[in-house]
DNA sequence: CCTCGAAGCTAATATCAATAGCTGACCGGA
DNA sequence: TCCGGTCAGCTATTGATATTAGCTTCGAGG
């Protein structure tokens, strides 16, 4: 009815709370649009359909993930750098599971302000490489094995991928006991 | 038509083929009728819509992937086991990126059939990490490990998430590296 | 107070999953 | 041989959903 004082931002705000709560795969215009108290049409005023939409959520979730390490990582090195990021990471994962799954959408090539998020996220990472003394093609190895472990475990956590019952805490401080150790002893190729 | 001699074992085969070539997200039941030549409702003689047709898909891909493994892994321990399987892991899901994806599904409470698969698959590396000398809650904390590496490994490949042209072979030679190292030098916790 | 852009609407179309109900091909037994 | 039943496959239909077209109206700036 009346004007809504919708905004691109408000519609993709509500549509990232909306896959935290029902999962990627149930994200429809038409919810979105129930839940902005809006025809589902309106929507395209905001959003670029549905593929535009999920990549402006991409680029909401790399934001949120890249300001959520940023934030812990400042004023250390290190293991500590490590812990702290590693932590933040699966904290992110377990509070925000739809933006977190919609966070892996690697940006299109050209698309600058996703690319610039990415990197954004990707610089802790880095930080965290380097506070190893970790450099060049090493670092970028270094980041590899870190973002697969972290990935790795939080996605198949999200999954129900671990069935037994034992802690997922201890084997996440296994986790980065493994990096730490792999990163400090590390061996170039 | 005439009967199409159809079966439910060649729907889903050629279901698994389906996404490997377009991915999951296009799996559609118009789709796969199309291709297996037949109406799309004639799907339900074999396949219980949409949700079983994934199910079954599931079953499949930890089946293969359980069988790659188990192959790869026979009359080899310690390191050698650990890469051989490493090596097989990746390749299933670079062979086939759809029933990969599909592998992940965890299975329903109740469902021997799925549940089955997976143990089977989980079996190949509960014996990688008894032959580090790991059992009990230590085995599991390392299958665990292992399982995330590999997964976050092979799903950033997968979704183009290593931006940088630097190989992946030698990201992976430091991944079976890393797990080597802490399988061997494992502290329980 | 007029204008115009933007935000919203309704109507219509296309694609897909799913269900209902029909048909005819094959198989086994009398 | 023929008769009947099962079951693979069909067509028709309904209900979601995305998307497009084109209309309406609010509200801010001159």
């Amino acid at each position: 009815m009346g004007r809504q004082g919708l905004t691109k931002e408000r519609v993709v705000t509500e549509a990232g709370r909306l896959i935290d709560e029902v999962g990627l795969a149930r994200l429809t215009l038409t919810a979105l649009a129930d839940r902005v108290d809006v025809a589902a049409p309106s929507l395209y005023k905001h959003v670029d359909g549905l593929p535009g939409l999920r990549r402006d959520l991409a680029v909401l979730s790399v934001r949120e993930l890249a300001d959520g390490l940023a934030r812990n990582a400042v004023g250390v090195a290190g293991r500590d750098a490590l812990e702290r990021v590693a932590t933040a990471y699966r904290q992110f994962a377990r509070a925000r599971p739809g933006l977190y799954v919609a966070s892996l959408w690697a940006p299109a090539p050209g698309d600058d302000e996703h690319e610039a998020a990415s990197s954004r996220a990707l610089e802790v990472v880095h930080a965290v490489a380097a506070g190893y003394g970790l450099a060049g093609d090493d670092a970028i190895h270094a980041i590899r094995l870190i973002r697969s472990v972290l990935h790795g475990f939080v996605s198949l956590e999200a999954a129900n991928g671990f069935a037994m019952e034992q802690s997922t805490a201890v084997t996440f401080e296994h986790l980065v006991d493994s990096l730490d150790a792999a990163l400090t002893n590390w061996e170039p190729r």
